[in-house]
DNA sequence: GACTCATAACTGGTTAACCACATCTGGTTA
DNA sequence: TAACCAGATGTGGTTAACCAGTTATGAGTC
């Protein structure tokens, strides 16, 4: 996907993924500093700093202002597999898994809010649904309502990582396949009807029946390539 | 959290939400260019492009080289909930919906990897049990070993993306809990027979065994504190 | 020899300048 | 009028220089 871009980026990765793998440097170690490896890697600074970002944000090494990047206390091999799985993330996120494990969170999100959202999730997520039969109503697209709907739900499971994933993955879903959104005019109603079963048994905080009409919901959605 | 650090960066997402969701910027259209950004936002133009980066990586917009950026076609309200996510996600990780999250995604891994993992796919899980056994009866620290076991059912069960969240999701696990590790002596051989348990039901292609011997195992190591 | 403290070297963080390329502009030409 | 074609402008991508703060150094002192 891609090619040039971020070239620099990704050959850090995988020198750094050599160096933990091979041992030469040991967990819990500090790290060479980015001029150090910028010129060992023959690259510039700036891809290093943001290889080590990268590295930061996913939690594999812990980089101090004025005094250097330390490597978190993992296992060389382990890390090694980790870095792996990043640089293999950039481009291969295919649409079936992207729904696949949607579905599974989306799943457990209901289910969750269920079991323990508070009033003002549950009067948030009202609200969203109500939104979206208002839209659908007035016979405009329900796209952003739906995705609505869905956050709210995350939102009110109380689960901030499960929050964060369903955030990052549903524009991913909505991108790849916004061109099929086919405009059949009972679609908005059919969706509302499911969104119904499941704040049903939200607010009824019926776990399973939750998470039930979820499944469905988002088989059903699957088959239409839709949210 | 990140009190100093990046703060330019969540400066210029509070901002672009604001354009979004105000709708100056309509979804589809193009963004002013980083230049322009850089100036009406008050800041540099190494935190309009990190800002941006971190959108393009979300899906909310795409950057074309020397052409410019264009918002995906989704809602501003819907983008402005994404983005909110987005900042909220930096520091807001809980232990508890981080185990939470991954106890969720490992349970369909490991049933995902009963139901279609390929014969390379279970090898490399058996190896990796074998692995840890080995470690085990070593007397070796099993930590590695044992999370190598995980990401070779996350593997196995061919989806890229459930695959990526628990390669995120572990280590920032490892990373918060690894002073709890206490030596019980009996824990590896403990671990190593529920892990057992989940390698003959993938291998026995039952789905449902393999799902609930990870669930048991995912909350036995929950009041370990520990995978 | 042990301690102190100015200083030099080095760290990650930040900024401004530079590059190749795409696009737009406005005059020129058939 | 319509096609064309320098060249000026603007784009994101990249690089090198600069900054504040930390850490190691080593001469000077007791």
């Amino acid at each position: 996907m891609k090619e040039k871009k971020e070239e620099g980026e990704k050959r850090v990765l995988e020198h750094i993924q050599a160096l933990l793998s091979s041992g030469s440097i040991k967990a819990g170690n500090k790290l060479p500093s980015e001029r150090q490896l910028s010129e060992s890697f023959g690259v510039t600074r700036g891809y290093v700093r943001k290889a080590l970002q990268r590295l930061e944000y996913y939690g594999l090494v812990k980089t101090l202002p004025q005094k250097g990047s330390v490597v978190e206390r993992i296992g060389g091999k382990a890390m090694s597999g980790i870095i792996q799985a990043i640089i293999e993330i950039d481009g291969s996120e295919d649409i079936d898994s992207l729904m696949e494990t949607r579905g599974i969170l989306e799943r457990h999100s209901a289910r969750l809010a269920a079991e323990r959202a508070t009033d003002e999730g549950l009067a948030s997520v009202m609200d969203a649904h109500a939104a979206f039969k208002a839209a659908a109503d007035a016979g405009a697209d329900t796209l952003e309502e739906d995705h609505l709907f869905h956050l709210a739900i995350a939102r009110a499971c109380g689960n901030s990582v499960t929050l964060s994933l369903v955030s990052i993955i549903t524009p991913k879903i909505i991108a790849m396949n916004r061109d099929f959104a086919e405009n059949d005019p009972g679609r908005a109603s059919r969706t509302y009807g499911e969104h119904q079963a499941i704040v049903d048994a939200i607010v009824a905080k019926n776990a399973d029946a939750a998470e039930a009409a979820m499944r469905s919901h988002m088989e059903k959605s699957k088959s239409r390539r839709l949210i």
